[in-house]
DNA sequence: ATCCCGAGGG
DNA sequence: CCCTCTGGAT
């Protein structure tokens, strides 16, 4: 297992590699990202960004999304994959905003989870990014990279790889080292590909350890 | 465990 | 062709 220490040198390794990494999902309010965020699932983040670009300037309000016929709000968000599913929860959590929030996003996870299409990934990333509330998002490539790296177990569930990197990272740093391994696992710790042969981390990387001895990894 | 589900990359 | 993308609901 890596040890706190190599995680905190992963950490810094970070800072160097995405200085300024951040949430690049285009929104201007909470309730934008959290229409963002609920899109963005299996989908590329450049994807929900074209769509939304238009997206945003039909629909500002809650009221907006629910005085159109559910075909109409598949058909604006059709490029991106779930789009049946996305249209009807997008719907759904419009009607409870208004009936239950007052048409605003609740700034507490208890209540976030409980909105159609917001599970805790989505939750934790509205808290962190629309109010400044420390959380810690468990995406695919957060997942991935602290496995590979060998800080979570292969058989951890994302609640278990959430509670791990929550306990060995600063709190003041959570929402920094999220968006920095979406980078990395984007551009680098790929799930397809990854680029060992580059990555500083190799020699205290299980995985990449692994991949070295399998001849995978092309110096 | 399975379904949803189009766009993009290899 | 195949796999993956800032998952969630059943």
């Amino acid at each position: 297992m890596l040890t706190k220490g190599k995680w905190l040198e992963f950490l810094d390794v970070m800072d160097e590699m995405f200085p300024d990494a951040h949430c690049e999902l285009v929104h201007e309010n909470p309730f934008e990202l959290t229409i963002a965020t609920l899109l963005s699932a299996q989908c590329t983040d450049a994807l929900v960004n074209r769509v939304t670009k238009d997206l945003f300037q039909k629909y500002k309000t809650p009221q907006d999304y629910l005085n159109v016929e559910i075909e109409e709000l598949q058909n604006d968000i059709r490029s991106i994959g779930l789009y049946r599913n996305k249209a009807k929860n997008i719907q759904l959590l419009c009607q409870r905003l208004i009936d239950e929030y007052n048409g605003e996003i609740p700034a507490n996870r208890e209540a976030l989870v409980t909105l159609p299409g917001v599970g805790r990934k989505t939750a934790n990333v509205v808290l962190s990014v629309a109010f400044d509330i420390p959380a810690m998002a468990v995406d695919t490539h957060v997942e991935r990279i602290t496995k590979r790296l060998g800080l979570c177990r292969w058989k951890d569930s994302v609640l278990e790889v959430e509670e791990t990197i929550m306990k060995k990272t600063p709190i003041e740093r959570w929402s920094r080292a999220h968006h920095q391994m979406i980078f990395f696992g984007r551009y680098h710790c790929k799930a397809q590909n990854p680029q060992c042969h580059i990555c500083p981390l190799l020699s205290d990387c299980r995985e990449g350890q692994k991949r070295l001895k399998k001849g995978l990894v092309k110096l």
